[in-house]
Order: C-alpha cells, then structure tokens, then sequence
DNA sequence: CAGAAGCA
DNA sequence: TGCTTCTGG
C-alpha cells in the first residue's frame, strides 16, 4: 500500500482554509476507501440503507465536502481507471490480506472481542462497483466535477498539479510525489483529534503540504533519482522491494550510483522485474487531458432526495446543508464587501 | 470520519 | 465551554 516515503519527505504542516478558493485533485479511491474502513458501528459493521447497501463512503463523502465547499475549496475527484498491469501482484497481495482479515473479524466476534473484530473489519475494506457509482452520482448533486482517469487516478491528479488546473493533488500515498505532481496534501481533512486504535491517545491531525521541487532540493536528487529510490524500497509495482532495503539504505545507494542499473550488489534481483516499465509508469503515466473543470451550484433538494433513499435521517441532512447555505451566504457578503 | 450528545 | 463518548445508516 503506498510507498515508505515518509523519512525522505519535508511536511509542513497547515490548515484547510488556506485551500480556500483552490481547485485540489482528490484521489477519489484514497478518500472513499478510507470512509468505508473508518465509519463503522461500534461492532465494525459499515452504515447501511433499508435495503442493506453499504452508505459510510457517502456519510463521508456528504460531511467532507459540505467542509471543502463552506470554506470555498473546490475539489474535483479523480477515479481510477483500469490498473496497469504490473499491478497486479499487489492486487492480488490485498486481496489476501482481506481474506485473512475475515477470518481474524470472524474469530473476534465469535469471543466476543469487539476491538479486535472493529480492527479487523477495517482491514476487511474493499471497493464495490456500486460505491464508485453511488460516489459519482452523488458528487453530482453536490455541483462537484470529477474526472475518470484511464489508468492511476493519482497520476491523472498529479497532471493537473502540472497544467494548472489544480493547486495540488489530496492522497495520503506518498506515491503522488513519483508520479511527478507538484504538490500533494495529506489529511486533507478538517483538522482534528484522532483517536489511535485500542490506545487511550489522541493525536492531532493537521492537513499537511508537500511541495515536490522542495523535497527533491533537500535530498538533491532528481524525479528520475527519486523514482530509484521507491522501486528499491518498494512500490506498487514491485510490492516486496529489494532485501535488506529501506528508505535509509535506498537513498545511500542511488546517492552513490544514481541508478539502479549501475548498483553492483542488486543486479541479481533487479533482473526480476520490469524496473523500465516501473519507471514508465511514474514518469510517463496514462492521463486524462482535461478541458474544463465546471463546478455547479449544489442541488438541496437533489442531495436530500438522494440521500433519504438511502436511509440517511432528513433532520440530519437538512441542518447539514442549513450549514453549507449560511457558510456560502456569508462568503458572498465578505466578497460583496470589496465593491 | 465527523457531527451530536453527554458531561463536568 | 471545552472535552470525551456516542451515533450515524
């Protein structure tokens, strides 16, 4: 999941209203994915409708962007497309780890463990057809734009960063920085406490910005050096990376010999994969060319009809887009104000 | 996850 | 009022 960036990587640290007025690529999967792991019942079980369909992704969805559009962000969601097909093994790698985790979830409930069976149904999270679906249709009655990728959403998100069309691209995977966009912003969340897992703790979650020139300056190394150093840890495409490597070693030796063909001691493994084609991936990635992006004005009445038949609570939805009209209300008198 | 409710 | 816990669907 994702690539072990996190040592290498200059974070500041910031708060979502300087996105304010910005248009921010959000990887659509990285966002649902992670309302469908999180907002779960106490038992782990994921909110449903009256007719047993999953709804946390549009819980989530429903409060984050109410939060984005309030404070004047404007986000278009990247889908994925098809996954290239080095993909694969990872693919399938996750797809074991569920089944794992269902088994886990299934023996916690059956003592009784309620944390552990919680902590395993996360792990359980997977991705229907439907929800994508649900996702955009939903998005749509908010006036929010989103874009199909052809292939990684991240990559179609990252090009935007490159064009202009977005002020940066929202993942928490650090994979954003390969695929060569110029900023990417995790927690892009309203910042908040969070609780850690089966601790008593609370930590602070802050949206965070990395800019991509930045952290290449720091390190001094190029994208090219940069993209070396993830494969040797590990990427997507190559999920185990290289024995004995982590981030530590992976930049001392493309410090030393700036490519992976030129390290003595790894040329037996890297035989193994397609590094040339891992590259390609990162650095000339399948996107969508985007001509405009539009954002409409939210329909109410659209998003309460379509969330009531999906069981959501009318008092519920109607104060929540209550909060959304006087927040945009008084954005206009503050921008009403300057003439 | 994020808002609502409960509580000092 | 601010912090913790509960609930949503």
């Amino acid at each position: 999941m994702g690539l072990n960036l996190k040592e290498l990587v200059i974070r500041e640290k910031t708060t979502l209203e300087a996105f304010s007025n910005k248009v921010i690529a959000i990887d659509a999967y990285n966002a649902i994915y992670q309302f469908l792991a999180s907002i779960r019942g106490p038992d782990g079980l994921q909110l449903t409708d009256a007719e047993g369909r999953i709804t946390s992704h549009l819980s989530g969805l429903l409060y984050r962007n109410v939060n984005f559009l309030s404070l004047g962000i404007k986000p278009v969601y990247v889908f994925d497309g098809k996954p290239p097909s080095l993909k694969t093994a990872e693919i399938e790698r996750r797809k074991q780890i569920k089944k794992d985790a269902t088994v886990k979830y299934e023996k916690a409930v059956a003592e009784g463990n309620m944390e552990d069976a919680r902590k395993f149904a996360q792990q359980t999270t997977s991705m229907k057809d439907g929800m994508v679906k649900d996702s955009k249709e939903f998005l749509t009655y908010f006036g929010i734009p989103y874009i199909e990728a052809p292939s990684e959403g991240e990559a179609t998100a990252a090009h935007l960063t490159n064009t202009g069309q977005a002020y940066a691209s929202a993942s928490q995977d650090y994979d954003s920085i390969l695929c060569g966009a110029k900023r990417l912003v995790r927690n892009f969340t309203s910042s908040g406490r969070r609780k850690i897992p089966n601790r008593n703790t609370y930590i602070d979650v802050l949206p965070e910005i990395i800019e991509t020139q930045k952290v290449l300056d720091s390190i001094e190394m190029t994208r090219e050096e940069l993209i070396d150093v993830g494969i040797l840890i590990g990427t997507d495409f190559n999920p185990n990376g290289f024995e004995r490597i982590g981030p530590k070693t992976a930049m001392k030796l493309i410090k030393q010999h700036s490519r992976l063909e030129d390290i003595p001691q790894i040329q037996e493994q890297l035989e193994e994969i397609d590094f040339q084609q891992i590259r390609e991936i990162f650095l000339n990635p399948e996107v969508a060319d985007v001509d405009e992006i539009v954002f409409n004005d939210v329909d109410h009445e659209g998003v309460m009809k379509y969330l009531k038949e999906r069981s959501f609570s009318e008092d519920r939805i109607q104060s929540t887009l209550n909060r959304l009209k006087k927040a945009l209300e008084k954005k206009s008198q503050n921008l009403d104000q300057w003439f």
